[in-house]
Order: structure tokens, then C-alpha cells, then sequence
RNA sequence: GCGCCUGUAGCUCAGGGGAUAGAGCGUUGGGUUGCGGACCCAAAGGCCGCAGGUUCGAAUCCUGCCAGGCGUACCA
């Protein structure tokens, strides 16, 4: 309001010195100065840069001088012209309008608001408001939001809740922009990994499931994990081999030695191809991966573990000082570490002779799926409903509220047969036996872009992208979605754009607008990673974690409150820590997942901002009046009165406030919730400075009512602000 | 090879054309006869990866290079 104004009287005041605005029209910032509340305008440098640049070369001054003093000469004329101008429009803009006051510093045309009057206006907006302060005028354009897609049959880990909490912050913000949002999950409950839990079911656990039901779906993500573990022993043997190879000079200088042991074993009786030891001692030696297939026997890697055993219990036990080789990359593994991972393996070495007979009995798994037997359908039903079951759970927990639930399985024949409309459109083809889109080739594209994407496999069975293509067709036809979202691993985008594309291709107007919001991962700090896979925290274990932090927390510092005033507090703020972690880096930047620095609540962090809403409460509590009612302020009202000169503090307080709905709109335009994260943290700092600095209850009247005003106005834009990302605002703590 | 992402304080990260580049953690030293000390103040700490270019003005946009990460036809 107050920027269209000064823009208006900027635009007239250039018209009446004669200037023409700049192309790019009139800028407005906010005054950067501490202690003054207004908007600059940096015109006058555009314009004079224009003039000057012009008037220099008209001289012809500029001729005999080389470009960089030219440059230099053209910069320092424009920077006094801008300074000049400024001026003269200042004047112009004082003696025509009602700003308190107007000036020209370093060029720009500084224009400082009635801060009293801006103040009431901007507060009685606020708490008129409530809680619909900050967000944006209605949309038509439909949004659909898809997040949360975890496996059933596997845990929930810390990954997955990024990527919750981002969707959940993500449809927020664009519903607060003003689109209307659906909000969708995708749980896998169905694909490679339902198989191979399933299968390590029964074969090795049928019977064994936990009594308790809400104990089901985690101990079923176990299974799937066992079943991962079991099925890749062999790579992982291979691998850490390799590694070895790699890294362990002293285990590459040993090898034929070791190998030399396993082959007079053999002379005493046992039998031991020697080709096999030949291929090892070729492959360590030149630090090459070996291949599971060129191994001609199934015994020789376990009568080897032994003897690679021994050695690294000696390695480990007598440390030799490190000499690091030129060129060779830094050890990841210390002796010790090698060796306890070779217990780990070692743990299980009986299962190398198995693993090719459990591959085959996955694939014959898989085969009762591709034919609905009903027995294994039946199971499937069941195991899901555990996994299923925990996912709500959790997604009640974080405040998920999904408009859809999408599932896999509900897709995957629907997909089968909109590839065969892709063949017999000709967008899709069958190579090598493959049904592929080969996009680029489509396209026109010379240069290799978007590559080729398989749509289905080769035996017939469905694919991740033949699901996401049916699902797509639903999400447009069926929900009239005119912009679909996905949150989904940024490792996927390639993938993303190629399905964009054949939806294009396809004829869907849609996919132009359709986004895939990439994220990375959540890792653990270095150090802490072991070389296991698949190590990542899993999300109840840090829950209950952060929960009992959050509990000694509020026990040391506010032991009177009720029991059940102190839980439900934990739960706020523990979880709100969590999610504050998971939204308070960019979406392209690791998340390093430090335990110790989610249980800090320091800082950087949420219980900051919870704790200044907590106190704005207090305050509010000891004036007597219930937030939000009592100072209710409307334009039948006197306005308010912070005194004669605003305290730095106040009006850094009231600007960052006003900024909120256009805080929102950015924050929607680029789907980023970092945007918000930061706005908050910002106005929770404001508030503090301004709580030491300003006293309310003791201050006199009118200042008294016109801070409490503020007082009020912050807390409603902090648990607004809040809210957009899922954390609640404790009114005590 | 090609493509995408990242490089800013000791560490973790904000800032994405505008006036003096900011936070948190860590280090050092302070603040409560105040509305909640889960707070605040001060000090120290920067060739904004390198080199060009565009601009009145570049950490920010463009080009090239260097370094790291990730993708790249039957995993999801």
C-alpha cells in the first residue's frame, strides 16, 4: 500500500523533471538503515548510468583512454549524476506528497514512512486477520502435490521424512499462496522388494511375528532387510574384497602367500581348482572387482575367508604406521574396522554356497505374484495392512493429511495396457526386446538429452515408470489436476523429465507445468557411516530419541507445569525440532543427520522460535487478555501510539511482519519452505531484540497498548509462519 | 563422453543484481532487586573455488577452467 503510493510518487516526480523510468521500471527495496522504516528507490543510478554513458561518448573523451579507465570514468561521473538526480527528485517528492520524510543518500531516493500511522494500519491488519494473515488471493490453477512414498514391507527411515516433511511444508505453502492443493501418497506396496521380503518370510520366519500388531510393520522391515542381506552376501563379500585390493597394500603384497596357503590345503586332500586361486590372485593383485560368475567353484571364497581372516586379525592387532603413496586415495577403513567387518561377514559365510538357490526361489516368488495365486495374494494383503498401519501412524504423527491414497499395485495393469497404446501410437517401441521410448529420436533432438526410457520389462512385467505413466493419466483426467508436484530423491530427476516427455508426447498439455521437487539425502556424519548399507536411522528410533531429550529438557527448566501439559510440550517440541531439521537446508544440499545436534535444540532451531511465541504469550497472558481478542483493533478505533521516535527494535519488528505475504508468495513460486525457515527464524531474532529492549507491561500509556498490540501481531505471524511448516507454536514451555 | 547439482568464516549453512556479505555451532569475555536466561550483548574470525565478460553497480547473471557429488535402457 504504502509501496504502490511512493511509486506513484516517484514515477510523477521523474515525469515532471522531465526523465523517462528505466525500462525495467521503478525498483522499490526497503530502507537497509537500522532505525528507519521506509523504501528506497535506486532510479536515479539506472538513469544516470543511461545519461552519462551518452554524454562521454558524444565527448569523445573517452577515446584516448584504455576500457578500463573509460569504465572507471564513466562509473565515477554516473555515481555523482545518480546523487544529483536523487536529489532533485527528493524535492520534487517532498513538496507533492505526504511521507514523513524524503531523501537522496548515496543516490537512491529514500522515502520514510509515518511509522505510527504504517504501524496501526499494518497491526489492525494482523490481528483483523488472525490467522489468514500472510496469505494470498484465490487461484484457479489446480495443484497436486505427491509425497510421502514409502515401501510397505520396509522401514521408515529418516529419508523418508524429509521428504514427508518437505510435501507437508511444500502443500502448505501453496495453499496459503492461494492454489487449491490436493495432497497424495504413493506407498510401494508392491515391486521387487515386497517380493523378496515376502520370500524370506517363508522360507525362514513364517510363524515368528511379533504378538504386539504395532510391532509388526518395523519387524517386517527387518525381514526385508535380512532378505537384502542374504541375497546380496555374495556382492558384499566380493566388495569388501575389492576394497581390500584397493587399499590394503599389505594384503595385495600377502596374496599369494595367502593364496599359496589355500592351495596346500588342497595338496592335503581337499579339493580346490587351482584356476579359480589363479583368477583371485590376478584380480587383487591388479585391484580389479571380481566377478562372482568367472569363480569356477562355490567353495573356494569360504576355505579363503579364513586365511583372509587371520590376516586381518594380525593387521588389526599389529598396526603398521601408515605411509600414504602418492597418488593413492586415503584409506576408508581402519584395521580395526576391516577386520570387524570381516567378523561380520564371517558371521555368515554358510550362506555363500546358498545364494544362487535363493535367487531362483525369489524369481519363482515373483512368479506367484505375476499369477495372483491366491494364497500368496492373501499374504500379501496381510503384510501390507502391518506395514500400512505403521505409515498412518506415522503420517498422523507428522501432521500428514492426505487427500489421496495411491497405491502401486492399483496401477500396475492399468500401465501394462497404456504401453501398449504407447506401441501402437508409435511414441513407444520394442528394442532389443525392450519396450522403450526413445525420446531424444521423438524429439528431434541431435544431442543426446533425455536419452531412452524402458516402459516395461522384457518378461512382461511392470516397470516403476509403466505405474507413474498410468498414474499420471489419473492424476490429470480423473482429479483435473492442472499442475502435478512430485517430492521425490533427486537422484530420479532424469527420470522425471523423461516421463515429463512422453507425457508430452502423449498429448498431456499438463506435463509442461509438472515439477519434480528434487531433494538429497539424509546422511549420517562421516565417521559414524558404517559400511554397511542401508544404514540410515530409522525414523522411530530418532523419534523416540529426540522425544526423551525434549522431556529432561522440560523437566529441568520448567518442572512445575502439569504431567500432561509436559507431554504434550515434548511432543511439540521435539517433533517440531525434527521437522525444523529436515526444512532448514536447501533442497539441493545434504542433510547431514547429526543425532547429537537434533537433541541440542539450540540455536538455529525450532524451540528458538517456539520459545518466542511461547513468551509473547506470557505476555499477553499478564496484560490479561486472551491473544487475539482484547486488543482487537479495527479503523473505528483510535490508532496507536509508540511515541514520538519508534525504538530501532520496534520498527525492525513491524518491517519483517509486513514482509509475510510476499515471503509466502516466493516461497511458493520456487516450492521452497527453506524461504519460510529462514522468515521465522528472522522474526523470532526481531522479536527477542525487541523484548530486551522495549519493556511492555511497565511502559506508559500509550505505549503500553500500542506494544502490546505488536506483542500480539508477532504471535500471530509466528505460529502462522509456523504452521506453513508443520511445527506447532506451544503457548507455554 | 554427455547431463544435473555443489564450492561463502575453523565447522554446518543463509544470502540468487543494489548501500557496510550474515546466522548457528565452536573459541574468548560480559549481562537477571525487569514481561520466562531454551534469552541477550561484545570480541575474534572472509581473495564469496579460479580467470574473463555483461552492468552505473556482481557473492548473485553469462562463458571458460579447477575441485567434489550424483545420474546416464529392463532398481525405485
Amino acid at each position: 500500500m504504502e509501496a504502490q503510493l511512493a511509486r506513484e510518487a516517484i514515477a510523477a516526480a521523474l515525469a515532471d523533471a522531465g526523465l523517462a523510468p528505466p525500462p525495467r521500471g521503478i525498483d522499490l527495496r526497503p530502507i537497509p538503515f537500522e532505525g528507519s522504516w521506509g523504501v528506497a528507490s535506486s532510479v536515479c543510478h539506472a538513469i544516470a548510468g543511461d545519461l552519462v554513458q551518452r554524454e562521454l561518448e558524444a565527448s569523445g573523451e573517452l577515446q584516448q583512454l584504455s576500457k578500463k579507465e573509460a569504465k572507471q570514468r564513466a562509473s565515477e561521473a554516473a555515481r555523482k549524476r545518480a546523487q544529483e538526480l536523487a536529489e532533485a527528485i527528493a524535492t520534487k517528492v517532498k513538496s507533492t506528497n505526504g511521507f514523513a520524510r524524503v531523501e537522496a543518500v548515496n543516490g537512491y531516493v529514500n522515502l520514510y514512512f509515518d511509522a505510527n500511522a504504517v504501524a496501526s494500519r499494518l497491526i489492525g491488519e494482523v490481528i483483523k486477520l488472525g490467522p489468514d494473515f500472510g496469505k494470498g488471493a484465490p487461484k484457479t490453477e489446480r495443484v497436486m502435490v505427491e509425497h510421502s512414498q514409502p515401501n510397505t514391507h520396509k522401514v521408515f527411515h529418516v529419508g523418508h521424512l524429509r521428504n514427508s516433511c518437505l510435501g507437508i511444508a511444500v502443500s502448505n505453502i501453496l495453499a496459503a499462496a492461494g492454489y487449491p492443493v490436493l495432497q497424495a501418497t504413493y506407498p510401494g506396496d508392491i515391486g521387487m522388494h515386497v517380493i523378496k521380503c515376502l520370500w524370506c518370510y517363508e522360507r525362514f520366519h513364517k510363524g515368528q511375528e511379533p504378538a504386539d500388531p504395532s510391532l509388526r510393520g518395523r519387524w517386517l522391515g527387518q525381514i526385508y532387510s535380512e532378505s537384502d542381506a542374504r541375497l546380496e552376501y555374495r556382492k558384499d563379500v566380493l566388495s569388501f574384497l575389492h576394497l581390500l585390493s584397493k587399499e590394503d597394500q599389505g594384503f595385495v603384497a600377502g596374496i599369494d602367500r595367502l593364496l599359496k596357503y589355500l592351495w596346500r590345503k588342497n595338496e592335503q586332500g581337499e579339493v580346490v581348482e587351482g584356476e579359480d586361486i589363479a583368477y583371485l590372485l590376478g584380480r587383487i593383485t591388479h585391484g580389479q572387482e571380481i566377478k562372482e560368475d568367472q569363480l569356477r567353484r562355490d567353495d573356494v571364497i569360504v576355505k579363503f575367508w579364513p586365511i583372509v581372516g587371520d590376516y586381518l586379525r594380525d593387521a588389526a592387532l599389529n598396526p603398521k604406521p601408515h605411509v600414504p603413496a602418492e597418488g593413492e586415495p586415503e584409506p576408508t577403513m581402519t584395521p580395526e574396522e576391516r577386520y570387524a567387518r570381516w567378523q561380520e561377514l564371517n558371521e555368515h559365510i554358510e550362506w555363500w554356497p546358498e545364494v544362487p538357490r535363493w535367487r531362483e526361489e525369489v524369481r519363482e516368488t515373483f512368479q506367484r505374484w505375476e499369477r495372483q495365486e491366491p494364497e500368496f495374494v492373501k499374504l500379501w494383503q496381510e503384510t501390507r495392512e502391518w506395514s500400512l498401519a505403521d505409515f498412518r501412524r506415522i503420517f498422523d504423527e507428522l501432521g500428514a493429511h492426505f487427500d489421496v491414497w495411491f497405491f502401486e499395485s492399483e496401477v500396475e495393469e492399468e500401465g501394462k495396457k497404456i504401453v501398449a497404446e504407447l506401441l501402437e501410437k508409435g511414441i513407444a517401441e520394442i528394442s532389443d526386446g525392450l519396450p522403450v521410448v526413445k525420446i531424444d529420436e521423438k524429439l528431434g533432438l541431435k544431442q543426446e538429452t533425455y536419452r531412452t526410457l524402458p516402459i516395461l520389462r522384457s518378461d512382461g512385467t511392470s516397470l516403476y515408470s509403466t505405474k507413474d505413466l498410468a498414474l499420471t493419466k489419473r492424476k490429470f483426467e480423473e482429479f483435473g489436476i492442472d499442475r502435478a508436484i512430485w517430492v521425490v530423491d533427486v537422484r530420479q530427476s532424469l527420470y522425471f523429465q523423461q516421463i515429463f516427455k512422453i507425457l508430452e508426447l502423449w498429448g498431456f498439455e499438463q506435463a509442461k507445468k509438472s515439477y519434480h521437487l528434487g531433494y538429497e539425502i539424509v546422511r549420517l556424519p562421516e565417521g559414524v557411516i558404517s559400511s554397511r548399507k542401508g544404514n540410515v536411522p530409522i525414523y522411530d528410533d530418532v523419534r523416540d530419541m529426540v522425544l526423551a531429550r525434549a522431556r529432561e529438557i522440560i523437566e529441568e527448566k520448567n518442572p512445575d507445569l502439569p504431567p500432561e501439559t509436559k507431554e504434550r510440550v515434548a511432543r511439540q517440541v521435539g517433533l517440531g525440532s525434527l521437522k525444523f531439521a529436515m526444512l532448514a537446508r536447501d533442497n539441493n544440499k545434504v542433510v547431514v543427520f547429526d543425532v547429537e545436534e537434533a537433541l541440542s535444540f539450540d540455536g538455529f532451531a525450532a524451540p528458538y522460535i517456539q520459545y518466542a511465541h511461547a513468551r509473547a504469550c506470557r505476555i499477553l497472558e499478564h496484560a490479561g487478555i486472551t491473544p487475539g481478542q482484547a486488543i482487537a483493533h479495527d479503523d473505528q478505533q483510535p490508532a496507536l501510539d509508540f511515541g514520538e521516535v519508534l525504538a530501532p527494535e520496534e520498527l525492525s519488528l513491524l518491517q519483517h511482519i509486513a514482509i509475510l505475504p510476499d515471503e509466502v508468495q516466493r516461497a511458493a513460486e520456487y516450492y521452497r519452505p527453506l524461504q519460510i525457515v529462514n522468515y521465522v527464524y528472522e522474526l523470532a531474532r526481531r522479536f527477542n531484540d525487541f523484548y530486551h529492549a522495549c519493556p511492555v507491561l511497565q511502559s506508559p500509556e500509550p505505549t503500553r497498548t500500542a506494544r502490546l498490540a505488536l506483542v500480539d501481531a508477532t504471535r500471530i505471524v509466528l505460529a502462522n509462519s509456523l504452521a506453513l511448516l508443520g511445527i506447532a507454536a506451544p503457548e507455554e514451555m
